[in-house]
RNA sequence: GCGGGUAUGAUGGAAUUGGUAGACAUGCGAGAUUUAGGUUCUCGUGCUUCACCGCGUUGGGGUUCGAGUCCCCAUACCCGCACCA
């Protein structure tokens, strides 16, 4: 019989779904075990290759762990809120929701045909009001607690999008989205403070099995840096406050810089001799984009402020102010002591405006020259009155304490990580349920009122004013304010996609529930998250949103662990044919439903995961999935050719020992490319030595979880269904003997200094004696011995044995 | 600029603690089966003057009996951050 697996792969879809068979027990014996992907977001194109490699590998471990006896869960759902469902719908006229859900069916069903192992009874849509009922609430928590304020700063504003973006959605001065530029616009948006979290979203992740780039790059993105701030007096009476680094720099301050938006210079403006050329250069720096802004920092540019110096507080002398954009006002206090004897920036604006340089630390160079930046032992304090001679690394706590007891400085600690901007434009978001009252400021719904359902609208197009489509809906907008009952307008922006996808694993450990976002029981019984694995894209945005709202959850008592996800391995990317990512435009996207037409599920998901290492980008290639298909095919064949032992084969024992071995660790290791050269290699002892029905039945247990549709046709087809049942529900992942991994002899590599000469084969753990005599046996190595004497044996055991030789006397 | 990573046949990629480099697969070559194509099976395939010798893991040095693996220098490519005081 032909291995036919278009007849196959359905017909087992179907049992396993007809059988509930991947249904997740909410009460178990067994120990749980939760495997988490991220959900994809439901676009018109459906899945294309790139999505099943997280899915296959995820599917493969939960499969594996399901045969170690684990109760597991493997969910999937979908985030569907977001703008290229609200753009087809705006650009064809259909409601979003509408096009969701033929996006959802057409993802379902193409996630069906790949055969993974969800529990398709949990599927969770970040757009069912049910679902989002609970994102709201989550929300209103964080207004409760101080968490969620609405602010009017300088946001991140895509010129295209026609809507506010997150600071890690803006990538290169570019919207991360579109590609269109991004400007900075004063608006009046809903934050969430993730920088009230910051240390502990550094500190925990100690205790965390996350791969180590991830943690690097998220401690990078959050930026902690450690210094004081320092408060300097203005002519005028003001107090300047600045954030340094280097306190221990003080004595070097010869001038000051804010950055354009700095709320002093508004204040000082009038007064200044020079306001024109001061208002000129902030309304260039407020119409630059963040990518002019990057592409122009070789040059530093500014304005000195005529009419008012800032003094230094320990040399008491009077120092110039200027503003710059290279001061930010989102970082520190937006405003700078400059010391230009000891740090890049400084010393080339002030090169470039004739500002001082005064040499603090002495051990570089001459800083006229170059600025002398190095922070640690080398460097000795001059020019510094009381801090003279100290190191840097002392005069730091020294001068702070200084600073302190007289009142004008302080230890500091600055983050780079900035609040969450939390509202968007939009239509096609979960509603923000708040409540503007003229007399009582802004209230949250009550949690009765929940969800707060989108409203139908007429047109979902963004306005040019910046409002979102929902503001032209005013018999929704209008509303009663909740504290007074008097009349009120509800906040018309929407939540950004990230919102829906920072708690959707839990609302997975118990998905129907309408009373609470997931019961307590069932959040105690699946928490945390045991495995998650996902893309390095979302390490600075989901992954950290998501870490730092179930920290807040913690916090008030909802979920029971600090972390939300035990482990966290990431894959890397599939590209097109000639290395290229693949895109509509190339033309080089590979459809999955094509090759699973052409070789079926099992040959794309074996190709999928043999392709490379799981953790680095891959080529696809078409050949190479034929050689997976042929792989499939030769186990096929096996099942008519092998004899009716159930005992193992000798000549194979050992080396089914070994791959047993070898395919259970290296599923652990997310090895799964070597897991399946092991398997191929010994269908190829199997064909060389002959194979059992016993040999085959270890086999198909190892190469279930890979292929597990014509795994399951040999196991019933071989008799083993009727007694052990489908293979899916059984727990009999095989076990090795340690000890019959090894064979009774083995190869040994022959060298006389050094250089490999030849092999032998001898019994394992030959003693030194009887290896070297066998390795004299060797052609090579007699003729290589003629007129030498051994002078030194190197004998690795079972490895090989080097012959160290000196002619003979 | 700073931080992290990678470099192995024609190709994708393997190589516990330093111990037979190139597993497994693709491609290619030869043969068998087949009316033929495809499939399947067998054998071969790092380079080299193809027997010997020699040379081989980006390049150059070093440590070692022995280096893809450890150390130093250089080159190329990739990723992250990028005026964060």
């Amino acid at each position: 019989m032909k291995y036919d697996f278009a007849a196959i792969e359905p017909k087992w879809q179907k049992r396993w779904e007809d059988g509930k068979v991947f249904a997740a027990a909410d009460h178990s014996d067994k120990p749980k075990f939760y495997g988490l992907i991220e959900f994809p977001y439901p676009s018109g194109q459906g899945l294309h290759v790139g999505h099943p490699r997280p899915y296959t590998a995820m599917d493969i471990v939960t499969r594996k762990k399901r045969m170690d006896g684990y109760n597991v869960l493997f969910p999937m759902g979908f985030d569907a809120f977001g703008l290229p469902t609200e753009n087809y719908a705006i650009k064809n006229h259909v409601h979003p929701a509408v096009v969701t859900k033929d996006n959802i069916a057409h993802f379902t069903s193409q996630l069906k045909m790949l055969g993974f192992g969800f529990d398709w009874d949990r599927v969770v849509d970040t757009t069912d009001p049910k679902y989002y009922k609970w994102t709201q609430w989550i929300f209103l928590q964080l207004f409760k607690k101080g968490l969620a304020y609405k602010a009017t700063m300088p946001v991140n504003w895509c010129t295209s999008c026609k809507c506010v973006l997150a600071n890690e959605e803006v990538v290169e001065g570019v919207c991360e989205r579109c590609g269109a530029p991004v400007i900075r616009k004063e608006k009046s948006q809903w934050m969430l403070k993730i920088t009230e979290y910051a240390q502990r979203l550094i500190d925990d992740l100690d205790g965390l099995d996350f791969i180590e780039r991830v943690k690097t790059q998220q401690k990078n993105w959050i930026g902690r840096s450690t210094g004081a701030e320092v408060v300097f007096k203005a002519t005028t009476g003001d107090d300047i406050t600045v954030f340094t680094t280097r306190p221990d720099t003080l004595f070097g301050a010869t001038y000051m810089v804010l950055s354009p938006e700095h709320e002093l210079v508004k204040k000082w403006l009038p007064a200044l001799k020079n306001a024109d050329e001061v208002q000129a250069y902030q309304r260039a720096a407020a119409s630059k984009s963040d990518l002019e802004r990057t592409e122009l920092n070789k040059e530093k540019t500014g304005v000195c402020l005529d009419g008012v110096k800032g003094v230094n507080p320990v040399t008491g002398r009077e120092i110039p102010i200027f503003i710059s954009d290279y001061v930010l006002s989102t970082y520190g206090t937006g405003a700078i002591m400059a010391v230009p004897a000891h740090d890049d920036r400084d010393w080339e604006f002030a090169k470039k405006f004739g500002c001082e340089i005064i040499e603090v630390v002495s051990g570089g160079e001459d800083v006229q020259k170059a600025a002398f930046t190095a922070k640690d032992e080398t460097g000795i304090l001059v020019n510094s009155d009381f801090l003279n001679g100290l190191t840097v690394k002392d005069a730091i706590p020294a001068i702070t304490n200084w600073l302190e007891e007289k009142g004008i400085g302080a230890a500091k600690v600055n983050y780079k990580l900035r609040d969450w901007v939390f509202s968007r434009q939009r239509y096609w978001g979960e509603p923000i349920p708040m409540v503007w009252c003229g007399k009582c400021g802004w209230q949250p719904l009550p949690e009765d009122q929940l969800p707060l359902l989108l409203p139908e609208v007429e047109s979902y197009e963004p306005t040019d004013d910046g409002e979102s489509p929902l503001s032209k809906m005013t018999g929704w907008v209008s509303t009663v304010c909740p504290c007074c009952g008097g009349p009120a307008k509800r906040e018309t922006d929407t939540m950004p996609q990230w919102a829906g996808s920072s708690w959707y694993f839990l609302r997975y450990m118990d998905p129907h529930n309408d009373n609470a976002l997931a019961s307590k029981e069932m959040l105690d019984y699946w928490s945390p998250v045991d495995w998650y694995n996902g893309g390095m894209e979302h390490t600075t945005l989901h992954l950290l949103y998501s870490r730092f709202w179930h920290k807040f959850l913690y916090d008030i008592g909802v979920v029971p662990t600090e972390e939300p996800y035990r482990k966290r391995t990431s894959h890397g990317m599939i590209l097109g044919e000639g290395g290229e990512k693949m895109s509509k435009s190339r033309g080089n996207v590979v459809n999955p439903d094509d090759v699973v037409n052409a070789y079926g599920a099992d040959t794309l998901r074996l190709y999928i995961m043999f392709i490379g290492d799981f953790e680095k980008a891959a080529t696809w290639s078409d050949n190479a999935v034929k050689g997976c298909k042929r792989f499939l095919d030769r186990v096929w064949n096996l099942s008519e050719g092998c004899n009716d032992s159930l005992a193992h084969t000798p000549a194979n024992e050992a080396s089914i020992h070994k791959t047993i071995k070898k395919v259970s660790d290296d599923i652990e290791a997310m090895k799964f490319n070597t897991a399946i050269a092991a398997m191929m290699a010994l269908v190829n002892d199997f064909y060389a030595n002959g194979c059992s029905k016993g040999d085959l039945r270890t086999l198909l247990l190892l190469l279930n979880p890979f292929a597990p549709h014509m795994c399951e046709e040999l196991w019933e087809a071989m008799g083993f269904a009727a007694a052990e049942g489908k293979m899916a529900c059984q727990s009999a992942w095989p076990a090795y003997d340690e000890s019959k991994t090894a064979a009774s002899a083995v190869d040994m590599a022959v060298q006389v200094q050094g250089k490999l000469k030849g092999t032998i084969h001898v019994p394992v753990d030959s003693e030194e004696a009887v290896v070297v005599d066998a390795a004299k046996a060797v052609d090579k190595v007699a003729k290589a011995l003629e007129g030498m004497e051994i002078a030194k044996v190197i004998h690795v055991k079972n490895k090989l044995v080097n012959l160290i030789v000196k002619p003979a006397k």
